[in-house]
DNA sequence: CAGTATCCGCCGGGATACTG
DNA sequence: CAGTATCCCGGCGGATACTG
């Protein structure tokens, strides 16, 4: 849309109440944002599909209990695929589907803006006075 | 990893612990994902800038006192610039910068998505059997 | 209007123990 | 290995009251 926002900008910034979250993006948002779950679809996005395990280990700091959520809420919304090779010990495996593969296209952008943004504000930082 | 920012007085109410993804985007996404945030930027980046009343209207269901956190973690992030009439009563607004900008596109991206899946959500549950 | 200060209830999620 | 069941605590965030 548009980069500069002038002060008529600010004076007109009155009665946007109507205008509410989509609710298809509402859901959605709700759905990634829990925490871990950005983290989980970006290892599986990254990696392709790994064990329940390695995913564990991957996920710094979740707990068993919590990855099964993520990952049962996940398989619901089809952005994972569940494949157990009933062996002993049993194999399970997640599989990124092609639902994720969209998600993937635009979370590598996001991560380019975090490098982007990040060496922008360390600029700042290091430099907050200009000579 | 993360850049010191400090609004002690508000933020210590809401002090998550550091998701540990190891870059940039780690950081990133744990301040994206609290929660209202993405919706918060959703609504600026699509309609310009608001004004707080306007903004705790559209954000179905948010307390003022999460808002201005959240606002106040976008501001310092750079997603936000806070602009001051001191008028009497006072009139607040909060513009988009170019950054927010930025993420627009791929928030424009994730809705197509969100509506895109929600529309074969919806076949695939009305037309269960394949005939 | 746009916040801030204070209190406090609730539940998300960790820890632990156990199973197929 | 890949979970499930249960207990339980910390702190997130809403409610309320107040101010410039």
């Amino acid at each position: 849309m548009q980069l500069q926002f002038t002060a008529q900008h600010v004076a007109e910034a009155t009665d946007y109440e109507e205008i509410k979250v989509g609710c298809s993006m509402g859901g959605l948002l709700e759905v990634l944002t829990r925490p871990w779950t950005l983290h989980i679809l970006w290892l599986l996005s990254r990696n392709g599909p790994m064990r329940f395990g390695a995913l564990r280990r991957a996920v710094e700091g979740i707990s068993a209990r919590l990855l099964t959520v993520r990952l049962r809420t996940l398989e619901e919304r089809g952005f994972v695929e569940r494949s157990v090779r009933p062996t002993n010990p049993p194999e399970v495996t997640y599989i990124p589907t092609p639902r994720l593969a969209d998600m993937n296209l635009f979370m590598e952008q996001l991560h380019k803006l975090s490098d982007k943004w990040q060496a922008e504000d360390v600029l700042k930082h290091t430099k907050p006075h200009v000579s």
